[in-house]
DNA sequence: CGCTGATTTCACAATTTTGTGAAGCTTCGG
DNA sequence: CCGAAGCTTCACAAAATTGTGAAATCAGCG
């Protein structure tokens, strides 16, 4: 019957998936929720759902969601009448943790500027980390032209 | 004396750039390495040099070392008439570094469309994964155009 | 209130990462 | 060729990360 769902490929894109996830920095476990919440068609998932599809202790998963919706991936919610909580990720979490490389970029920027006065501007070594700081400030200024240029092309879309 | 070197600062801004390098993902003795070359006026050290600065052995140097030329980020050369090694850098190896990411973009981009297959491309799910490989691609495309813009920035003002 | 199921916390175990010391290999100069 | 300096490799130790089990805490319902 085609069009059904198969589990067990599921499951194998999910660590696949986790593992480009982790060489970006993710925890792991946190990579293997996001994913997994993003496999179902409700975009949500109550914690013991997770740690069954997981295979994980409900301590992991704690600690897993605790880091999702602490840098703004998930958010925790309660069905009225459950006792259970259930975590969603928004469909576009994957362009929020883009957007928010500025931060990234921006500490690089100011760490590069550090360097140059730790050796000194006028050196030659000075001048490289100079360089180096103005490229990552065009950079925070272009990302944020690409990311409304995606917006434009989003909603153009729609 | 103004303009003379401070080498514990230097050491300092070294090992706090580091952690900058290691969060995205680089091993801490090639950020290390990589830093404190460009640290220097020549942009080159030999081994023995950096084992020295870093406080590290040179098993340490040699892996890191091995590391970094591998990615392309630092080449291995030899003055005729020694017997050391050096190292050097490439003053844009901050730039080749983020030009490099475009494959992982490729790599996140390949994982999103297994991921809209494995749930089925007419699912809920299915499309939400569509319309992240779509940003991915995106991206990519963005992405060329800001370095290419880039380096007409940095030739113009030569 | 107190019971019950859900979640969090904490100490610890398993795993992985990272760097060291010592031995081995390579290369160059004599 | 031989000696010595420099570099690499390998087995292992130290440290950091990550997840577990068990106990503690919390929340809602009767």
């Amino acid at each position: 019957m085609p069009g059904r769902r198969d589990n067990q490929e599921i499951e194998h894109f999910v660590e696949r998936f986790a593992q480009v996830l982790v060489d970006s920095g993710m925890p792991r476990i946190a990579s293997r929720i996001a994913i997994t919440i993003m496999t179902t068609d409700e975009g949500r998932l109550t914690a013991a759902e997770l740690a069954e599809r997981l295979h994980a202790s409900p301590a992991a998963i704690s600690g897993g969601v605790r880091y999702l919706t602490q840098v703004g991936i998930a958010q925790r919610g309660r069905d009225r009448g459950s006792r259970r909580d259930h975590y969603a990720i928004q469909d576009d979490w994957l362009y929020q943790t883009i957007a928010q490389r500025d931060s990234i970029l921006a500490r690089w920027s100011s760490g590069l500027h550090d360097g140059a006065r730790a050796v000194g501007e006028d050196t030659p070594a000075g001048r490289r980390f100079a360089e180096s700081v103005e490229f990552f400030e065009f950079l925070r200024k272009e990302m944020e032209g690409v990311l409304d240029r995606w917006e434009d092309h989003r909603r153009s879309r729609a």
